[in-house]
DNA sequence: TGATACTGTGAATTATTAGGTTACAGTCAT
DNA sequence: ATGACTGTAACCTAATAATTCACAGTATCA
C-alpha cells in the first residue's frame, strides 16, 4: 500500500516543522531571522500554504540538525500525491497506452 | 559521506531516462507522445536542461513502471547538490547561528 | 538522388509561482 | 494600555516550467 493509494493526504510538512521549532523552544520570529526568510514566508510553510523548495530544505534541515532530505521528501510526498489525484485520467491513459503497445 | 560532501555532482536523472528508453525501445517522439509532452520538452529533460517536476515523474514513472519517487528523488538530490554549493556561505551561517545560540 | 522521418537546439511566449513587502487585526504578557 | 509577537490577506517581482515555431543535421529507403 504506497501513499497513492491511500485517500488521505500525506502530512504536510509545516506540521512537522512546528512542532520540532516548538522542541526547540523557536518561535516564528526568530527561527526566520536564524533562516533568513521573513516570518510571513515561515508562517505559510507552517500552515502548509507554501513549499519547502530546495533552498528551504536546506536552510531548514541545517537549522534542526537533520539535513534537508526529510524536509525535502516530505514535500514530494505531498506535491507527488496531490498530484497523482490531479492526473488521475491522464496517468491511467498512459498505463493503458503502454499496455497496449 | 553524504551526496553534499562529495565535489562530484550527482548523475542528471536524463542520463538515467535516456537508457530506460533505450532499454524499452522507445525512441524520443513515440515517448513524448506517451507521455502526452513534447519532444523538446522531453529532449531538454534527457540533455539535462529540464527538471524532472512532479508531474513529470509521475508519466515517466508511470511509462517506465517503476513509479514516480525513484525520478523525483534523483532530481531533488540533483537540486540539492546544486543548491548546496551556491548556498555553502548562507549555510555554514545558519550552522554557526545554531550553535552560538 | 530525393523524399520522408526523426533528432538536436535555439528563440519567443505564456502561465505559474516562490518569496518579499506592506498592511492590519488579534493575542498576550507585563 | 503599551509593546512584542502572530495570523493573514493583497500586491509585486523575478524566476521558471512547458509550449510552440523554426531550422539545420542525420539517416533510411524508394
Amino acid at each position: 500500500m504506497d501513499i497513492f493509494s491511500r485517500d488521505v493526504p500525506p502530512t504536510h510538512p509545516g506540521v512537522i516543522l512546528a512542532e520540532a521549532l516548538e522542541n526547540m523552544n523557536l518561535k516564528i520570529m526568530p527561527a526566520a531571522n536564524l533562516l533568513g526568510t521573513s516570518r510571513q514566508t515561515l508562517h505559510k510553510i507552517i500552515r502548509g500554504d507554501a513549499p519547502i523548495t530546495p533552498p528551504m530544505a536546506l536552510k531548514i534541515g541545517t537549522l534542526c540538525g537533520n539535513g534537508p532530505n526529510l524536509w525535502i521528501n516530505m514535500q514530494t510526498n505531498h506535491d507527488l500525491w496531490h498530484e497523482a489525484r490531479r492526473m488521475r485520467r491522464e496517468i491511467e491513459g498512459i498505463e493503458k497506452a503502454v499496455a497496449a503497445r
